[in-house]
DNA sequence: TGTTAGCACTCAAACGCATAGAGTGCTAAC
DNA sequence: GTTAGCACTCTATGCGTTTGAGTGCTAACA
């Protein structure tokens, strides 16, 4: 069956008419349409077609028709390749500026910028919004820094490109002269700055224990901590922002469901999974939609997913995600994620030279 | 009217019953009960009087009674005079034995320490937790570290006692040679260290900014963040966990209410103010109840809260709170908490010297 | 005087049933 | 190819009835 431009646009309508009410849509008021003026038979015959092709169905007999995850897919597919949400992008304007203000604002913890750009976004978009923090897997150590704390502990700074800054505070029973930690500290950045942590093998790690001497033990605790810094997981904090915007969907008004991706979104588990894969090439704007089943998490398969990737310079880069129902408006969520995420990156790149 | 044993007792009776079924309770049931052998008629003009009193009232005419909250406040303030909890405290210790094993494990971070512990009270209790990050308003500077990063940029890192640490990027424009840092970092450390945030004051200031010489600007805006670094907004995060919890109890099964509170759990915008003031004393076991209305957050009114105080050592302290309805077992609570404070005032005390 | 049996009464929740209305598929005519 | 007409389906809504839990009151009993 072929999907001519009427079919097409009986299928446009149909997802709009959806997006705002939720309800199943009609022949009738398909038909009452200024550009689909033909009467609600035909639109019922045309209807019958697009179900048959799988991107509509009734939720039953004698009810109006729901666009399916083939249907949103078509549309969405559409909506990302065709220029016009470039075009349209000026519709988005509103919240781009407020990010503006918002990220001028001195803010020397990105983590916190973060979270604020979650809520705007949850605000603007009234979906849920989840931010995973900066991703360092490429990134390179910068320096180390050691203090004596008193009481047998020692903090270690660990601080990598990207000025993604670490605290470790390690207890190592025993109080170190402040010239024996300033030639560990010494023997540290000497060996290791500049390094990304598979560049840090065992020969070099043979060489710092050597060097820390009687304090080899001390030496390979502060390399745990710089691994650790390195670290997926523990670099991986998500904030969310909006949970409570699902509240809106009568379609996800179950409580059991709301209840499975409330708990979802605080215990914040699963929420890397559901933003996918940072891409290792880095392609810009790099925007994917989720419908329906096709998110990877269980409890949120009653409902849609779009990510996009920021980058933040020197290879670091994170995700945001946007979810809401399947009937989400997806123009707008993408238009407002790309503007975002050009916004951003002019941001990351002034203050990195 | 006196407030008898055996109207005391069905009151208890009428608590319990309610906790367990969430429905109204009946004479009937009450009546069967062991220890108030008496025939439903006569339970009913002991309820009766109970109403007269405002300790219960009923839903609506022909349904049993439920305690009002001036029924649980009575109950309540019994069970926090009584010795009985403290006796009874055996029973948490299932808990309380769990969260030993949380915490033997090596936490560098406190607010990770923090954030199971939130974790395993929600799971245990089956209510909402939530838990202040200490709170260090009587705290005292350590010491300062700055090192130089590049790019115009110092990173200085503030350690409060209580080995709290503070990282501040600060952007200086030009770079500063290592040099002309030291010195820097000693004049601070010289002048600063040892002392709360109340003693720097304007000569102090005055002194350190000369002892700068041109680097004034830098040597105040480093004063700035170790400002911040004291800051009580700044370091009071708030974690919960088991916020999902609420969906457990039908009396709560409101999407309204639930969203609301599902919001300021989220946003944790509100919680300091569920959690109540810090108590400057900082008496022992400083547990508070609050039934429903007393709550002094309007969107949960509807819940009653109990919270209790932690010690870190060195007058750093922190609340914990955990939100349930209103039938929520209070006896359960608060001898898990109490069980939960013990073993935090053992494991803080002994770092710590 | 406290306790209990009996009884009429109330009210929320559950149930059954009829109705309305939105929407469809099909057929036949234009 | 389009449309009017019609029978049909199924959900949602409203309404009256029934059920059952629980009460308050009164009168009798110990």
């Amino acid at each position: 069956m072929e999907l001519d431009d009427r079919k097409r646009k009986i299928l446009l309508a149909i997802i709009q008419n959806y997006q705002d009410t939720g309800e199943p849509v009609g022949s009738r008021t398909i038909s009452k349409m200024d550009d689909l003026n033909y009467s609600p038979a035909t639109i019922r015959n045309e209807m019958a077609d697009l179900e048959e092709m799988g991107l509509i169905v009734q939720p039953h007999t004698s009810a109006g028709r729901v666009p399916t995850d083939k249907g949103y897919r078509l549309y969405v597919d559409h909506l990302l390749t065709s220029d016009e949400t470039a075009l349209a992008t000026n519709g988005a304007q509103h919240p781009a500026t407020h990010m503006e203000q918002l990220l001028s604002k001195r803010m020397d913890r990105v983590e916190e910028m973060l979270m604020r750009m979650a809520q705007v976004l949850a605000a603007n978009t009234q979906y849920t919004t989840m931010v995973t923090g900066p991703h360092y897997k490429q990134n390179k150590l910068k320096f180390i820094q050691l203090s004596a704390m008193g009481g047998g502990k020692i903090l270690a700074v660990i601080v990598l490109n990207g000025n993604i800054v670490k605290n470790n505070i390690l207890d190592i029973g025993a109080d170190v002269d402040q010239e024996t930690l300033s030639r560990l500290n010494f023997s540290l950045n000497n060996n290791l700055n500049g390094l990304s942590v598979e560049e840090i093998n065992l020969p070099l790690i043979t060489k710092v224990k050597e060097e820390a001497g009687e304090y080899a033990d001390v030496a390979m605790r502060i390399l745990d901590a710089v691994a650790g810094a390195f670290d997926k997981e523990d670099s991986m904090p998500v904030y969310t922002s909006g949970a409570t915007n699902i509240f809106k969907y009568p379609e996800l008004a179950d409580n059991e469901k709301i209840s499975n991706l409330i708990d979802v979104l605080e215990e914040k588990k699963e929420l890397g999974t559901a933003l996918g894969v940072v891409s290792p090439d880095g392609s810009k704007q790099d925007i994917q939609v989720y419908i329906g089943d096709e998110v990877p998490v269980e409890s949120m398969k009653d409902c849609s997913v779009v990510t996009a990737t920021y980058q933040m310079g020197e290879g670091v880069q994170g995700k945001i995600g946007i979810i809401g129902p399947r009937r989400m408006d997806y123009q707008k969520v993408v238009e407002t994620l790309k503007a975002t995420m050009s916004q951003l990156d002019g941001i990351f790149k002034k203050p990195e030279e």
